[in-house]
DNA sequence: TCTGGTTGATGT
DNA sequence: CATCAACCAGAA
């Protein structure tokens, strides 16, 4: 047989893939999309095989592959392909994408092995033929020799029991007599014991507590994991293994159990009865289904106007039409009830299995090899779930597209709605993005008809939209000569819904009690060490806080700059305008919900479930209360402030402001109660505030629509962003001229370069930064012109991981 | 001379 | 990114 030899992917953050030589036993060459376990450097690594031949590739060292960790690829060839395109679309290192494409490594556990060098045998030799040792030597020549007799490399963990142990491999390991290396294991999967009754063995006794076993394993419960059954049955384990010893129990062993999924409040059922708008969306996304090819389709529904009943109806035509489909949701929290709406409507032949990253390891592995071995027909997930192993693909719904966290902000950059396009379109499946406010840039695809667009401009139900009224916070500091996060309106709006015990909520864009402390006697706001950005003072946990690094510190009694005990606080963030509604409504049951509140799933559901259920009166939160949810008590909906999200320095600011208020506007009236929004502003004449209250979206998109051509914007441009950084602000600032340099001769070619200039966070982590951002006419451009530009850092001398390139940024930040 | 911390090269 | 060798400054 021909040698042959891998182009291996490895997660590592480095654009080329590593060759590696197959082992002769093998037999056969190892497939594309197979995963194996490869030696990097003094460790072992999990990469993917992308291609496999006899062609001896040009590598100084080829080291051979450790073994396979498939047999069956884990990812199929149509993934493989998406995920190269991925890589070199985003100018990702491709390792890092693979990672993103794969389930964690379960199968395998890292073990550290220790192994002896030649100077560790001298080393050994010259300990055993001295006469008198001290412990410490006693100890690294027990070591020595153990590894002497083992004749092969040791788990370190073997030394970890004798006394001075670990400390003898630690002097072993500096003096150069022993070596450390990383290696994969083999897991042995875990398993639990199920109990069952066996159908041959006697009744039990009445009354005893063999009866209770019994009533349970048979009647009630059936074949239960023996720990669930002791904790059910509330009998000893003793009792239990008299039973198998007795033989009235049978036992084996099975896989892990799932963990239970938790349950959510009531959902109303859903509504099988289309109205003809929803018909008219259904038949037209149906007919692109039917006709097994690529299109693209986007549902333009305003804010309860049904577009879930859309989403259902259009993955049950999938799945009839013998394909499988993928519905992506912005949100980890959405996953959940999607997910249940769509076992309800599809029933379990489906397999309907939701993916996200937020899954433990072991279920997320679970659930992402059931969805490979095709037990799954139906994904339903974040943006990873773009990646879902599926095969035979014949639908892919984006719900919400225009939401920014379908952009990773972390490498590899990629936007999970456009990826999901584009593996559609090599699928031959139908891609449908859906969204009350769609972003300027698909709205405008449609328009221009390279996707269908569908309208559904009413709610269901001829519900009428809630009515919005803008609170201009300067008139009501005129009158009241009070600067409070709540206005006098807003005030009396929550009353009102107190009076008449139905709910309110309220959208404060901002974490915290207050968003910067300042000195009254020089003026500074205290700063994070680590970044250019005043720190947030949270007052329950009494620190402040930066929530970009993490870092945090003791509230300062002096001013840290001059030292003055002046120290005051400015802005109301989510924290304080609890704080408020407590102490201006006593008796209503308030909560809050954000990232502060709410660390796992599970606080997250109690709080929603406690909403929803109306043992709550008001809740107060940041974006998250603004997503999606369902609440039908809701009668009024406050916006703190509306200029938050307006001033940021983004070009998307406007639009960002026009969907938050469109969409929170949409959680208000879902019931038969008609809703009422307040929106509290400084700026009530700006445009994104003004067509956001009317909630036209006609209206907005023509506008932002000509200032995007104007500017040279997106739709009208592709974008890149190039990060400089370094802990240096010599080398950022060396960096970025070099690139000035080399973007100079772009701008005659008709590419647009504005930079370099400070970073809107000129400092994060430590690091100084500097950018560019490019704006292409096309396209071909922008890829082509940055793709040069890495194999110019590359020659430049400009280390890998100081440049940092975002195609279509989502964030200028 | 020892050491500890920083700097830069490098990965098959 | 993580690792490691090479290098330099400061203390004895």
């Amino acid at each position: 047989m021909p040698r042959y030899y891998c182009d291996v992917a490895l997660p590592v953050p480095l654009r080329s893939t590593f060759s590696y030589a197959v082992p002769e036993k093998f037999g056969v060459p190892p497939q594309a999309g197979m995963r194996v376990m490869v030696p990097f450097r003094k460790r072992a690594m999990i990469g993917v095989v992308l291609d496999c031949s006899t062609r001896v590739p040009a590598a100084k060292a080829l080291r051979e592959i450790v073994e396979l960790v498939d047999d069956v690829p884990a990812l199929p060839p149509a993934l493989v392909e998406l995920g190269r395109w991925v890589a070199s679309y985003y100018l990702a290192p491709v390792g890092e994408v693979f990672r993103a494409m794969l389930p964690p490594a379960v199968e395998v556990r890292p073990v550290r092995e220790v192994l002896l060098t030649a100077p560790g045998r001298e080393l050994s030799a010259a300990l055993r033929a001295r006469e008198e040792l001290i412990d410490e030597e006693r100890a690294e020549l027990s070591v020595l020799e153990r590894l002497d007799a083992a004749a092969a490399p040791l788990p370190a963990a073997r030394f970890h029991k004798t006394a001075g142990g670990p400390a003898a491999v630690t002097r072993l390991l500096l003096q150069g007599a022993l070596e450390a290396r990383e290696v994969y294991r083999r897991r042995t999967a875990r398993t639990q014991k199920i109990v069952a009754w066996r159908h041959t063995a006697a009744a039990p006794v009445p009354g005893s507590a063999a009866e209770t076993v019994f009533a349970l394993l048979t009647a009630t419960r059936g074949p239960l994991p023996i720990k669930v059954l002791l904790a059910e049955a509330g009998i000893s384990q003793k009792a239990v293994e008299s039973l198998i010893a007795q033989g009235a129990l049978e036992t084996w062993e099975e896989p892990a159990g799932e963990e239970p999924e938790i349950l959510e409040n009531d959902l109303e059922l859903p509504r099988n009865v289309l109205n003809p708008p929803q018909r008219a969306a259904l038949d037209s996304i149906c007919s692109g289904i039917a006709s097994g090819s690529f299109s693209t389709s986007l549902l333009h529904g305003v804010t309860g106007s049904g577009k879930t009943e859309v989403y259902l109806g259009a993955t049950q035509s999938a799945l009839a039409a013998g394909r499988t489909a993928i519905l992506l949701v912005p949100e980890i929290a959405l996953t959940l009830a999607m997910g249940r709406l769509l076992r309800e409507r599809l029933g379990p032949g489906a397999g309907v299995t939701v993916l996200h990253s937020a899954l433990p390891d072991v279920e997320r592995a679970r659930a992402w090899w059931s969805v490979r071995r095709g037990e799954a027909r139906v994904v339903v997930g974040t943006r990873s779930a773009v990646f879902a192993p599926l095969e035979r693909l014949g639908l892919v719904i984006v719900d919400e597209e225009h939401e920014s966290s379908y952009k990773q902000e972390e490498t590899p950059k990629y936007n999970g709605r456009d990826t999901a396009l584009v593996r559609a379109k090599r699928e031959g499946a139908t891609a449908l993005l859906g969204s009350a406010t769609p972003s300027l840039e698909s709205y405008q695809h449609a328009r221009t008809g390279k996707y269908r667009l569908i309208e559904l401009p009413a709610r269901v139900e001829n519900r009428p939209m809630a009515r919005v009224e803008l609170v201009d916070l300067r008139d009501d500091f005129r009158r009241t000569h009070r600067a409070s996060a709540l206005s006098e309106r807003l005030r009396a709006g929550i009353a009102a819904r107190l009076e008449n015990a139905t709910q309110a909520l309220v959208l404060i864009n901002r974490r915290g009690y207050s968003w910067c402390a300042m000195c009254r006697s020089c003026g500074a706001a205290v700063q994070c060490e680590n970044c250019s950005i005043s720190l947030t003072y949270h007052k329950n946990r009494r620190r402040l806080e930066c929530h970009y690094c993490g870092y945090a510190r003791a509230v300062p009694k002096s001013c840290p700059k001059c030292s003055a005990e002046y120290i005051y606080f400015v802005g109301e963030g989510a924290e304080q305008v609890e704080e408020q509604l407590r102490a201006e409504f006593p008796a209503a049951r308030v909560a809050r919900l954000d990232r502060d509140t709410v660390r796992s799933k599970r606080e997250y559901q109690k709080i929603l479930g406690a909403f929803a259920a109306g043992d709550l009166d008001i809740l107060v939160g940041t974006q998250m209360v603004a997503k999606g949810h369902d609440f039908h008590k809701v009668t009024l909906v406050g916006v703190v402030s509306a200029d938050l999200s307006l001033s940021l320095p983004d070009f998307r600011a406007a639009e960002r402001t026009f969907q938050l208020l469109t969409q929170v506007a949409g959680r208000a009236g879902r019931g038969s109660l008609p809703g009422e929004v307040l929106i509290q502003t400084n700026y009530p004449e700006h445009y994104a505030i003004q067509f956001g209250a009317r909630q036209d979206y006609a209206a907005f998109f023509e506008k932002e629509l000509h200032f995007r051509r104007m500017m040279h914007y997106p739709p009208f441009a592709a974008l890149a962003l190039v990060l400089v950084r370094d802990k240096k602000i010599e080398n950022a600032i060396r960096y970025s001229r070099a690139l000035e340099k080399f973007f100079a001769p772009e701008e005659a070619k008709g590419l647009k370069v504005l930079g370099p200039a400070q970073a809107p966070l000129a400092r994060l982590r430590r690091d100084y930064r500097f950018q560019f951002l490019l704006k292409a006419p096309k396209r071909s451009q922008l890829t082509a012109t940055l793709s040069a530009c890495l194999d110019f850092c590359a020659q430049k001398e400009i280390p890998e991981g100081a440049v940092l390139v975002d195609i279509d940024p989502v964030n200028l930040l």
